[in-house]
DNA sequence: AATGAATGAGCGTTCATTCAT
DNA sequence: TATGAATGAACGCTCATTCAT
């Protein structure tokens, strides 16, 4: 086994390659000597990368949500109509369906397994509600807010339905009705 | 205490019992021991009662759907037209929010306390899906089951943002948003 | 295996039976396994009557503590003058040495496992001490609490060069050394 | 940092280096990762210096064992009277009652994490004992052995009762008492 | 029908030690 | 010599489940 030599560097590559395994068992059904073998390294050894499997699991989210804010930003490229922009959005969106939904999976677990008093005062958690309703506003032009926030829910609305493989539409078909009503919803009350 | 007559009877008031206490912890996060001092009987009682925790946690669920389904139905009643539907459905979800967040948050809790492989054989799942698809048809007059559906998605994604405590908008003005997007929808596109 | 009637009383017996394993071995040498091992009961029926392993330690030491101080007192009976009552403690001592022996491993022990910080505010630790220096007043008749807390010091010495099994002299040659310096002391400075 | 050129010298600095850690935390609560770091070297670097923590922990007591005996050796120079020997003893363990009760802390820790089997062949402890025996014997120009040993057991009993943090008494106290016994007990049955 | 003591596999985590570099 | 990443057995402890009463 060949010495590591950077790293922080190898710690990330820990991370990417977790995130499957996490998102598809969930955070509390995955053990740590799972999670090592599966990363084909030692207990200790994850010990040694993270100082605990809480920590793993936060870094996890915040390494994810930051790819997650980058691929959405590409949508607001270019001079586009809202209702372009809503299509590109819904586009991209099933174009990486699986990343996507198993990064619903990641924050439901995420934020399920915080305690509440917790939730309140935990940066990570401030940071990334900031983020995505932040790369909400921008992707989709929006002055207010609390609208591209609401989109983000419903995005995520539909993303856990996909997680919990209780779907009875596929996630396309889903992202189309959601890509309609946004639509109509913007026509008719401006954005 | 009064003696047991109908044994069955005193089943569901013990899963009633649990609603709240499993659906604010979450099913992970309380022990048979404590769920069983919640309700004033030994661990051994529980037992007899329920086959194993995950049994006893199905059976709430599916008892509570019930009780939703129940408590949906009541906005069908009448002539209505279309939008006054979609408002009274808002308004009842607002005024019982307390009942339905911890519903989601038991939902959210079941689906992920699952093997993927279990879900989609199981039968709990496929009665409880169906039920909300038809109580939303029933409920909204809608003629297509896929909306229907993603309706109750929709309705779904919102609540769990509150589960998880998350929101930067309240529950009321969520909902508010959601039903003029409905509106706007269905005006545009017909139900 | 009956059921246990009278827990409480189990608890003690268990303690007892405890009290060899962890005086010969030290609180850090042996691990819970070993200990409910040792006790015939599993891991989790240990934990059925000790909270942790500390606290069970500390159960162990006061129970101890207070056998100590009955078996102590017996000296105090009758009227002896103090030179009589340095001899009859001397004898107690060397009689049970096993077990003074024992007790004396079990408190370094537990004085050394816990924090500074927490020795001070520690209420075992007090009334145990509080408990020896008392009981040393009596048997030996003495007016001033820092002598009786001194010659509880002195004896302790010795006891724990027993523990460590490094004597070069037997515990009754240090003990009859040791009641003689303390009566060469008391008459030349008085009681 | 100088280059190393007399690696055995090294090994020395370091076990200097480590007593004050060592004896204020014990040696079960300072991982090996601790006391390389806190020596500013590399564990495989420990490793290098010394065949394991016990090991090292081994030489770092007979290393202290030795400047004890040094430091006592002060004593017996000159021509004194034994109850001005007792006296200058007393002296010079209050004068260095840090050095002496560090000391006595890891002497309790070497007997505590050693097995009662090994404790009896140990070289290392018979080499020890047999050097206090001695340096007490030369310090206070006892003829007999086993009273020289035995005046080192109780002022041992009264530093390891410093050494828990538990002393009624200040150590200059105790010293004072133990003194003016040892004195008395000289006077009456001679030396 | 009901109790709660008992079980033991399994959890997250630690740490003395090794070894490729 | 020296590094520090890697190992893995073992730790204290938990908890769904069983079973003698």
């Amino acid at each position: 086994m060949p010495k590591i030599v950077d790293s922080e560097q190898y710690r990330k590559e820990l991370l990417h390659q977790c995130f499957d395994l996490l998102a598809e068992k969930g955070y509390a059904n995955v053990t740590t000597r799972q999670l090592a073998q599966f990363l084909n390294i030692s207990t200790g050894a994850l010990y040694h990368y993270f100082p605990s499997k809480k920590a793993l699991f936060e870094q996890l989210v915040e390494e994810m949500s930051q790819q997650d804010v980058q691929m959405l930003q590409a949508v607001a490229a270019g001079n586009k109509t809202l209702p372009q922009r809503v299509r590109l959005l819904g586009e991209l969106l099933v174009e990486r369906e699986d990343y996507f939904v198993k990064q619903a999976a990641l924050f439901v677990d995420f934020y399920r397994h915080t305690e509440i008093a917790e939730t309140l005062n935990n940066p990570v958690f401030e940071r990334i509600d900031q983020q995505y309703q932040q790369v909400m506003m921008t992707v989709l032009g929006l002055s207010e807010p609390k609208v591209a926030r609401f989109v983000w829910t419903l995005i995520n609305g539909v993303l856990i339905e996909q997680v919990e493989g209780a779907a009875g539409l596929s996630f396309a078909a889903q992202i189309d009705l959601l890509t309609d009503m946004l639509i109509a919803y913007f026509e008719k009350h401006g954005s």
